[in-house]
DNA sequence: GTCCTCTTGTACGGATGCGTATAAGAGATG
DNA sequence: CATCTCTTATACGCATCCGTACAAGAGGAC
C-alpha cells in the first residue's frame, strides 16, 4: 500500500500558510505542492478541487481560532480582566494573527467566509462580554466596552499610524485598554 | 486630433472602483476594459503597464482620502467632539470606505501601499489628537484616546460579530464613541 | 524478490491575464 | 471631401493556473 508523503492535513497547513501571507487568492494548488516539495500531483487524491481546500482550511481555522483559545482562556482562569488581555494575546499570536486577518478581509468579499468569522467573532464576544460584566452592570455599557476592547486588538493591525516621539504603539495600547477596563460606571 | 473616449481618469476610476470591490488584484486590465465598454487597446496610451495604473490610484486615493476629508472637516468646525465624528462619518463615506479598507489590507502586503497609508493615517490621526486635546490634557491620555476612537472607525469593519437583541451596532457604536471622548481624566 | 495498491510525477487542454504590434476608425483641420 | 493624427479594436505570444489522464514508482504483503 502506498504511504502518503504529503498527507491531507499537511495540504491544509500550507493553505493556511498561504492565506496568511497572501490572502485567499495565494491559495494555489501549484503554489503550494512546490512549497512542500512536491507536485500537485496528490493533491487531488484528497481534495476534488481548490474550493474544497479552503472549505477544510476555513473549518481548520474556525476550530483552532475559537474554542482552543477560549478553552485555553477559561483554563487558566485568573482576573477577569487579565483574561480579556490573555485571550487578545492568544487570538493574536504569531500564529493565529495573520490568519484571522486574513480571514477579515476574505470575509468582506465572500458570504460564506462571512457566516465562519461572525461565528468565531461571537464567541469572543461572548467571552468578552462575560468577563467585563464581573465589573460592569449596564448590559449596554458591557456591549459598548467589549466592542472597543474588540476594535482596538483587531483594528489596530489596520492602522499605519506612528505615534509621538515615535514610542512604539503597544504603550499606548495597553493605556487605551485601561480605559476600556476601568471601572467607572 | 483623435479625441480620447476614454481618458486617463476614467481608468483610474474603474480602478479604484475594481478595487474597493474585489481589492488590488482585482483590478485587471482587461476587466476594467469591459466596465467602461471598451478593450484594453487604448490602456496602454496612457499607462506603462498596470503598475503605473495601481500607482495613479494610490495617488488619487491619498489625495482624496487625507486632504479633503480633513480640509472639508476644519472648514466646517463646530464642536471639536463633533468635528471627530465628522472626521469619522467622511472618512468612512459610502464611497471612500471600501476603498479605505481594501488600501488597509493590501498595505500589510506591500511596502509601498504601507508608506502611503502611514501619511493618511498620520494626517488623520493628528486632527483626531487636536480635537481630543481641546478636552483633555495628558498627551499620553490623548494618543490612547485617539488610538481607540481611530481603531473603533476602522476595525469594526473587520468585525462580524452581532449584538444582543439583534440591535444594530451602530447603537454600541455611539456609546463606545462616549467612553472614548468622556471627559473624566 | 515479486506483486499489488495507493501516491506522486508528468503531460496535456482550456481558461485567463499581461503586454505588444498592427490595423481600423473617429474626429479635427484644411 | 480629403487628409492627418491620435485613439481604439483585434490578434498574437507568453506566462500562469486549474483540473484530468495516465504513467512511474514507492513501500507493504506475501
Amino acid at each position: 500500500m502506498g504511504v502518503p508523503r504529503t498527507p491531507r492535513e499537511r495540504w491544509i497547513d500550507q493553505g493556511l500558510a498561504a492565506l496568511a501571507a497572501g490572502g485567499p487568492q495565494a491559495v494555489r494548488v501549484e503554489a503550494l505542492a512546490k512549497a512542500l516539495g512536491v507536485t500537485k500531483g496528490g493533491f487531488y487524491g484528497y481534495f476534488a478541487d481548490r474550493e474544497q481546500l479552503l472549505e477544510e482550511m476555513l473549518d481548520r481555522w474556525e476550530r483552532r481560532a475559537a474554542d482552543e483559545v477560549i478553552n485555553q482562556v477559561r483554563s487558566e482562569g485568573g482576573d477577569p480582566k487579565d483574561m480579556v488581555r490573555r485571550a487578545g494575546q492568544l487570538t493574536l499570536s504569531e500564529e493565529l494573527l495573520p490568519i484571522d486577518l486574513a480571514v477579515r478581509d476574505w470575509a468582506r468579499r465572500d458570504k460564506g467566509v462571512a457566516r465562519r468569522l461572525r461565528r468565531v467573532d461571537n464567541k469572543r464576544m461572548a467571552l468578552a462580554r462575560e468577563m467585563i460584566s464581573t465589573f460592569c452592570d449596564d448590559p449596554d455599557e458591557i456591549e459598548a466596552r467589549a466592542l472597543l476592547a474588540f476594535c482596538l486588538a483587531i483594528g489596530h493591525h489596520f492602522l499605519a499610524a506612528t505615534h509621538p516621539g515615535g514610542r512604539p504603539r503597544a504603550e499606548f495600547r495597553l493605556r487605551a485598554a485601561d480605559i476600556i477596563l476601568k471601572q467607572d460606571r
